[in-house]
DNA sequence: CGTGCAATTGAAAGTACTCAAGCCACGTGG
DNA sequence: CCACGTGGCTTGAGTACTTTCAATTGCACG
């Protein structure tokens, strides 16, 4: 069974949310540069030449795709340490856009992936990140795929839980927007169902970005399909 | 806009469906062995230990994660010359079995990584296939996120008709279950899909397993929503 | 204390799913 | 050769869930 689905791969914090590629890049910082970024703020668009990629140094960054008819999907935030805007085409095959306030550093791509190739032991320890990551994503096509929507939100609030390790709430860094976005719902359906957990006692709202989780097993439960939705 | 969504990603035949990691694996063969399997025969199971990884020689295999409730999510079909089952964990993260009959190559898989690895070529190449792959796996998550039972369908039908090259109609290798799993459906609706299709002229179906289709243009209009599912 | 955007709620309409039969091609045994 | 199973595919009816459209409320800010 799919360790997705599973309780601890939300809270055991053994797969760090957005951590997986934090490869040391002190020897390829040469010809880096830092960009400072507003909320809301644009990194590249979809179809732009793509000479860079990135690394979070602060704040939090999506990546999404847009459809034709507006509907967005967030494939994936980005943290601290989190590299993103890498590829093989010379284009950019989705947009960035900050979440919150935040820099990140930009590194010619060619030469960055020539450095990774030219060494084995980084070239090692960059597949596996990428293989991480693909391993992530796949994990994402589950919750598209086969989960209901309350699973949906259930699994995330359990992620967002897993990643802060604060003890004062977990904080929503992301409008109900990118997070219906994120897992394929409309903002309307995430409302209902956060106001249903509320209701049922397994968070509470402190205000609408900030919120405990009061019952984490339960959240487990739905999450994993056990618990009827309802 | 997403390039999944536009017509031309789908039978212009750029980006072959399945072949992007196709390195020559010549210099790594030493080592390998091949297996063949029978339809329906299991390669590897999720948890297993992974000592190898695998490419497809002939015939096609499917990587699937399977739920507690016993519905499955197929990650991905792999076609002649695809590398799969390769992951920095120790353990498999899904199961493989094979869809039809057919035969792979077994790579070690620590030997393996570690020769690509220490080729600054071969790594490059590696690093390029392993994105490219990475950005199907994304491509797939819009399907599942943000497109209707139709649209699927419509591209699904599309994808296989751009990687047939045949003139005798396309083959469905996969049983509706597979489609279905691979989808995010269920297999009534898959069946419904392909009645309406086929009432609306899109496509004709010569046996359950074989199809031609009649008009792209509107199947690709579907696909991207141009068309109203009706 | 308005203003404006984000979030929430309600009602109605779809969409896809569940459950339950029916159909069809094929292989087996009488 | 044909009845009988079998498994995969198709269809139907009813239901549950999610979205759509339309307000309404809440909150930060000037």
């Amino acid at each position: 069974m799919t360790a997705l689905v599973k309780a601890e791969a939300f809270h055991t914090g053994a797969v760090p949310f957005n951590s997986e590629i934090v490869i040391d890049a002190s020897r390829l910082a040469a010809g880096a540069s830092l960009k400072t970024l507003r909320a809301g703020e644009t990194l590249f668009v979809e179809g732009d030449r793509a000479p860079f990629c990135y690394q979070v140094v602060s704040g939090v960054i999506k990546e999404y795709n847009t459809l034709e008819d507006g509907r967005r999907q967030v494939a994936d935030f980005y943290s601290v340490g989190d590299l993103f805007g890498f590829s093989e085409a010379k284009h950019h095959l989705c947009s960035a856009e900050a979440v919150t306030d935040g820099t990140v550093r930009c590194y010619p791509k060619d030469a960055y992936l020539r450095a990774i190739s030219s060494s084995p032991e980084l070239s090692y320890q960059f597949l596996g990140a990428l293989m991480s990551r693909l391993h992530r994503t796949r994990e994402r096509m589950i919750v598209l795929g086969r989960m209901s929507a309350a699973q949906r939100v259930a699994a995330f609030l359990l992620r967002l839980s897993a990643e802060q390790q604060t003890l004062h709430g977990v904080t929503f860094l992301m409008s109900r927007q990118d997070i219906a976005d994120h897992l394929g719902l409309t903002i309307e359906t995430v409302c209902r169902i956060l106001t249903s957990f509320k209701k049922s006692r397994l968070i509470e709202m402190k205000t609408a970005r900030l919120f405990d989780v009061l019952d984490i097993a339960a959240l487990d439960a739905v999450a994993n399909g056990v618990a009827r939705p309802h």
